[in-house]
This record gives C-alpha cells, sequence and structure tokens, in this order.
DNA sequence: TATGAATGAGTGTTCATTCAT
DNA sequence: CATGAATGAACACTCATTCAT
C-alpha cells in the first residue's frame, strides 16, 4: 500500500504543478483531482489543505534549486556558474508559476520547514565574490531580492528569451565589480 | 446628488485600494464596500464590474505617475530625475500591491485606455541617456522589465527602505554607462 | 401640477405594458422607468409597490374588456357579437402578456376591485343564448374558464392567426347549441 | 454511494416539483433544497443549473404522459380512451404547474431530447377518428393548442373537479364529429 | 415634485473540505 | 484506503424600494 500512497502523492504534486501554472492560485482541487486520475479525497489525505499542497510544490521546488545550487557550486568557474544559476532559476519560474507567488499569496513562511537553500546559494555567491566574478558589497538579502524581482517578472510579463537575456544582461552588470561611487 | 455622487466614488476608490492591498486579486466587493461604509450597490453603480473598479484604480494610478514622469522630464538633472523617478514608483508600489497585478491577472490590455505612460517613461529614458546617466543600449523594454520586476518583488516580499535601497543601487549600476564586455 | 401627474401616470403605464409584454413579469422597474422617461421615484409616487402597477394595467385593461362587452351587447347580431367578442380577447392577448398572468402569479384577486366585466359580459352570452346562437346549458364560469384558457395558450405558445382561428372553431363548435348527449 | 445519490436525486426532484408549483419559476434554489433536506450544492452535482433541473422535470413528466398515450391507444374503446387522456392531462395539470410553464419561460425547445410524445398522442387522436369519436378535420396542432390551454387554465385559476369537468364537456363537444357548418 | 443614488436582502453558482460508502 | 457525493459558507451581482437632494 505504501507504494500506492507514494505512485499517487507524485501524480497529485505533478498535476498540482501543472494546474498551478495555467490557471493560477485560484485553480481548483478538483482540476488537479481530475488531472492527476485520482479522487479529491485522496490529496486530502496526503496534504490536509490546499495550503499545505502549495507548500509541498514550493519545498519540492526549493530542494531542487538548492541540489542545483550545490552541483554549480562545485564547478570549475565558480564566476559563470553563479550567473548560470541565477538565469537557469528566472528561465524556470517563466514557466512553473507557483514557485515563489503561492507562498507568499498564502502567507506562509517559505523559510519555515523549508530546505537549506539560503545556505547553497550563499555558497555560490561567496565563491563568485572570491573569484572576483561579482562585487563583494552584495550580500545575499540583495541577491535574493534581485531573484525574487526577475522571477516574478518573467513569468508575471511573460519575458520571451531575448527580453530575459537583455535584461539580465543589466542586472549582471550590476552586479559585477566596477567603479561603484553613486547611489541613488 | 452629483456630491454624494462624487463623494462615494472617491470613498470606495480609497477603500478599494486599503483593501486590494491587503487581501490581493481574492478581496471581496462586500469587504470593499464595508470598509468605505456603503452599500455594495453603490459599488456597482458606479462600477459595473469587480474587474472594472480595479481596471479604475490603475487607470488613476497610471496618471498619477504619467504626470509625475512629465514634471521630473522637465527638471534639470535629467540624470537623477531618471533614477529618482524609478525609486519613487518601487516605493509606491510597496504600498499599493495592485497596481499591475490586478491588471495582468484579470487579463485586461493595461495599454488599452490608459494614459500615455510609456510615453513619458520614454522621455525621462531618452534624456537621461543624452545627459550621459545612462547607457545607451537599454531600450523601454529592459527598461519596463526592470521597473516591473523592481516594484513586483518589492510588495511581494515587503521590502524594508534598506533593502530597498541597497537592491536598487546594485540595479541602477548596471543601468549606468561603463564597460559592458560581457553578458551571461 | 395635476396635468404632469397624468401625463406621467399614462407614461408609465404605455411603458410598463410593453416592457410586461415583452420581458413577462420578470420586468425591472428601471427599465419601465426608462422606457417611460421618468425616474424610477415617480413609478413608487404613483404606484406604491410593482404589484400595484400590475394590478393598475390590469384594471385599465379590464376596463377596455368591459367596455368593449357592452358596446358588442347593445348590436343588433347578438350571436356573432358574441363570438366576436371572445375572439377579440385572444387576439388582444396574444400581445399583450400581462393581462391575467401578472395578477395570478402575484397573487392577487382579480375580483376585488376589478370593473364589472363580469356583468358585462353576462350580458354579451345571455343574449347570444336567447338568439339561439349559444348553448343554454353553458354558464359564466365554464365560459370564462374557456375564455382564459384561450388566452393563456395563446399568448404562452404564440399562436399565428391560422392556428388562432382553427382552435376557436372546434371551442366555439362547443359553445353552439346541438345534440350534447354525452360527457366525459 | 450510488444508493444516496439516486436517493437525493429523487428527494430533489419531488422537492423542486411541489416549491415550482407553489411559487412558480422564481423559486429559489436555496429553498428547493431546504425543502429536499439536501445543501444547495447536492442539487447542483444532480443539475447543473436551474434551467437543467426545469428541463429535467418536465422530462420525467413528458415521459409519464408518453407512457400513459401509449398504453392507452392499446386500448379497445379507442373512443373514450382519447378523452380520457385529455381529462388525465387536464388534471395532472392542476396539481403540477411547472410542466409547460417552464420549458417556454426559460425558452427551452421542449422538443429537443423530449420524447416523443406528440408521437404518442398523434397515435392516439388517429384511432380516435378512425372510430369515429373525434371528427375528421381537427389536427395536431389544434388539439396540442387546445390541450395545452385546458392545462394552463386549470393550474392558473384553480379549476376544481366540477369546474373541469364541465369545461371539457364543452371543449369535448367541439372535438365531436357533428354539423360543423360554421367558423367564427 | 421628480429624480436617481443608495441600500441590502436575495439570487444563482462555486469550491474547499468532510465523511459515508 | 480511495472515492466522489454532500455540504454550506462565500462570492459577484441584481433589483425593489427608500430618501436626500
Amino acid at each position: 500500500m505504501r507504494a500506492d500512497a507514494q505512485r499517487n502523492r507524485a501524480r497529485v504534486l505533478e498535476a498540482a504543478e501543472v494546474v498551478l501554472a495555467r490557471d493560477g492560485l485560484s485553480a481548483s482541487m478538483r482540476e488537479i483531482a481530475n488531472l492527476a486520475g485520482v479522487g479529491v479525497g485522496t490529496i486530502y489525505r496526503q496534504f490536509p489543505t490546499k495550503e499545505a499542497l502549495y507548500q509541498a510544490i514550493v519545498m519540492d521546488r526549493m530542494r531542487r534549486l538548492a541540489t542545483l545550487a550545490d552541483e554549480l557550486a562545485a564547478a570549475d568557474d565558480t564566476g559563470s556558474a553563479f550567473f548560470e544559476y541565477f538565469s537557469t532559476i528566472v528561465e524556470d519560474s517563466t514557466v512553473k508559476k507557483v514557485l515563489v507567488d503561492a507562498l507568499a499569496a498564502a502567507g506562509i513562511d517559505a523559510k519555515a520547514g523549508a530546505p537549506d537553500i539560503r545556505g547553497s546559494v550563499e555558497g555560490l555567491l561567496v565563491r563568485a565574490q572570491e573569484a572576483g566574478a561579482v562585487r563583494k558589497d552584495v550580500g545575499m538579502e540583495e541577491l535574493l531580492a534581485l531573484l525574487s524581482a526577475a522571477c516574478l517578472a518573467a513569468q508575471h510579463n511573460n519575458w520571451d528569451e531575448s527580453l530575459r537575456a537583455r535584461t539580465l544582461a543589466v542586472l549582471f552588470d550590476g552586479l559585477r565589480p566596477g567603479d561603484h561611487a553613486s547611489s541613488p
């Protein structure tokens, strides 16, 4: 029976990600259940609440992002690894609407119970700064703010590939070392 | 009766902006009505639809932004005018959630019937580029993408003043002229 | 001011008859007011209630029917006068939906306060029976039942001229004297 | 769960018939649900729309009428079978208001998806005409017009048993063969 | 006095959640 | 255990009626 349960859990998560990407936060449980090929009750067995389902999706996603960060941190070219990571996440979120959106809208604290994505990303940042690819006066807070901003806008306004490249180019230039005499 | 109607219209818009900021797009008409101290029917007399109310708020807001852009374009220091405008909008959207969000979610084309905010901002950008304050290879599309990104993240993640300053500093450095040999 | 009031009352009644014919009992007061070219408040000055307006229309209509009955009763050919009256009413009700419908739906007793349409029609019936055009064992109750039935069906099913003629032909044959050995 | 669903469907239909009979087309779904002892959602599970519920009731009723017609068509005395059928339907509709009313008001085409009540009744009519019980120059159109008229009036004006008998007697005499020299 | 803006109970309908099967 | 029928609070919206102007 454990096997069944796990298969169902996976199917539900998959279906939920699809439906949430398409219909946003207002997607109905019934639709998710239909796409997953299970009854609504089955979802509720695994996730006590709609919010819990959202949270699970986000956690799952974060886990993957943390894993990717760890992998890239082990790469040789630590400078380009950092920027590649940034690009990948933004590219991803163009498709996967839920990501950050769901959490914040539901009022859930993303940090609670989340895998240590912060730590993983920080590793990447520090290495890139040590390699001289990223300016040293940028902290995790600004970085995550910029990352979040790019993700939100990418999904919200449906950035195409060209726009994403041009916009990130500007953003990355801001992150690179240089003369930063001024601020607003 | 005209006086009453106008007072109520203003009260409704004010209440709607507050409630929408707090509860997002799922805010209920009844709650807006309660806060405004009017019956729901009164809202419907002025705005035939929930979406129409959203649109009215956004239009109102856009008008103000366009006006501000025009005013700043007439300023002496065109370089800092540009960055000041950017900062002001981001600061504003921290409080006023609806702004862009509502429109996109409702599938309304912001351009339709909207005041020419695009034109006003473009004036600001061109002047800043002529003054050498902004790099010349940045177009309106990237600029609006960055602006939208910052607004979305600011409201979504409740940027405090300090974070907003630090994040925009990075972003503005990316917009300033300099050596831009690289791109991701 | 009396003149104004009467003109308005007439305009409202006229508009109400049109709108009610088109939209049935669910017609809205606003629409009636718009068509009449007055404010809703003006209707309420004359008719305290939607039902009262309905009632007024029906009363007005009944008055006209009673008048017609009285005129026809004075005619020479009392036999054909009877059938002509029947036909006219049915023809009328094809167009004027409200007639009986409104009253019954509103739970109002048509008899209360109504002009003596019953008496007028009875005059017509008695004369026709005396002239040998209508069988003597038919009373007012059956007659009104048949009249009402034809009116209701005519409006409900949108009888065209041909169907109305054929159906009334059968009905009139039933009303004429003859051998009536049987009953259901 | 099938058992529950069916019991509830039956209860809903029963309650709807009662409420619609009492309050007409303006009956509220909430009231039907209350009388049926179920939540409103339960109605909507079975009937996607108020109109769909109406339609279901009418269809059900039509099915029964068609069945009755078929049974009577197989009877020996085809003449009295015809008149019996007519009487039965009128008697029925005194109680069940919705019957035809709902359909027409909702703008639904009764023919679409309806059981072949027309065919069943036509069988009855033709047999009665062959048996010499009904005059041959009466077609289906007039017959249904008269039937509809009697039903509408019976329910509309609450015909009692005596009035129904006397009124139908006249009507039936019009349908029987005889000298029909005249028309209005 | 006429107007139409304001009111709010009421409508049809949806959907997260529960629970009998 | 999975299912999906049942639930009912909540929603956007309408409209008869009132009342300030």
